[in-house]
DNA sequence: GCTGCCTTTCACTCAATCTTCACGACCCTC
DNA sequence: GAGGGTCGTGAAGATTGAGTGAAAGGCAGC
């Protein structure tokens, strides 16, 4: 099914998890602190996350993700009583949460329903284009296209949610970073270059589409 | 922001989540047995549902809706020790729930995730008419509509409140922004251009109707 | 330090879109 | 049925937004 990185300082918690999730059919990683699930989070597909964690909490965690990774789900493991945490959690764009002491059948069906909420997947194809996520590789018609690091993440930005609507500001965000200073028509420069390398014409496009006044595109099949 | 549908046969309970919800800015309708919630359902962006109500249980009212309104987010209010309950409601569809008592800030907070996550919505349907808001797309009989950044705007701030009107100063306040400098006429221009790519009439109109006097609204169905 | 790629900014152009205006039709009141 | 207000609508002009080429700045590898 899915990789569930599973984070949590208790090993009786990692262990019961461990059960479930994988009778599942879920591949597991594991950490037990806040670096180690840095560490393993570009792998994992859906983060369980404790919030008390030795050497970052559980929300520090969820805070670097959030920019580094905004489409990874996460399902927070707050004490009781933490109903401010829990909120804050939320707001920071946590996915959800449950309540210790939980149920491991509760926790398998909330992680059910965010990858269900994700489509998730791992190789893309849209007539021609393919894309690979995972290896970074493009290809057009069979033939491997050469995008730079830039290029690559702006396409497969677009190319996960055909027919969204992405402002340049929401691009800049995710692609460049939170915290990117410069003018939102850097996108534009690089959307020229994509739309050379995947032979598209900003006219009348296959894949890359201009709306005009909002941002771009990713064409849907049809 | 939405329109909250409350379905609760505490009047406590109404109570306090209509002063939270509306606080938040939310239009809020209410119900206190399953009747009166399918009833009302149609017109609401969000659903707050209690699992024991008078004449159907909230249950019932879920199964129902999950099929004629599968787009509905709907949380449900379950006491606690229904974990039993609990599970088969996500599994039913639902999309999240709360568990009594509840703080009626998580409450809002939920709703406030579950909106963000429709984007209010993502799909509206009326007759021949689709609009689909994150995707910016109409449709007219399964056509896309060429419609303008403005054009769409408008369209889509009308059609999320049937039956509603509009003078042109809200319209300008919310469409335009609220400070827009222009005169007032520039609405109508845009409606007739709205109502040509509709294929609508002004003297017998089909979405968009004109009240004389008053302003404009979309036309609610039937 | 050089080379070559990648990224960003800038300037120019063209086209789409928006706004205003003007005129006429219609409606309601007196 | 006259007059004032309201709305529909076409057209002209103003404005904005996007495509794109070129140039300059950055950076990594050699």
């Amino acid at each position: 099914m899915a990789r569930v990185l599973l984070v949590d300082d208790d090993p009786a918690i990692l262990e019961v998890l461990r059960i479930y999730l994988s009778r599942e059919g879920h591949t597991l990683l594991e950490a037990s602190d806040g670096e180690q699930a840095l560490a393993l989070a570009a792998q994992a597909d859906v983060l369980i996350l404790d919030l008390m964690l030795p050497k970052r909490s559980g929300w520090e965690v969820a805070q670097i993700l959030r920019l580094e990774q905004p489409d990874l789900p996460i399902l927070m493991l707050t004490a009781r009583g933490e109903e401010q945490d829990r909120l804050q959690g939320l707001d920071l764009g946590a996915e959800d949460y449950v309540v210790k002491p939980f149920s491991p059948r509760e926790v398998v069906a909330r992680v059910r329903v965010l990858l269900r909420r994700r489509g998730l997947r791992d190789h893309l194809r849209f007539g021609d284009l393919e894309l690979r996520p995972k290896k970074r590789l493009a290809y057009l018609g069979g033939e491997p296209l050469s995008l730079s690091k830039l290029e690559f993440n702006l396409l497969l930005t677009l190319a996960q949610h055909p027919g969204l609507v992405w402002s340049r500001e929401r691009l800049l965000e995710r692609v460049w970073g939170s915290d990117y200073p410069g003018i939102d028509r850097v996108v534009d420069v690089h959307m020229v270059a994509l739309r050379k390398k995947l032979g598209d014409d900003a006219e009348n496009p296959r894949y890359l589409e201009t709306v005009r006044g909002v941002g771009y595109r990713f064409k849907e099949e049809g």
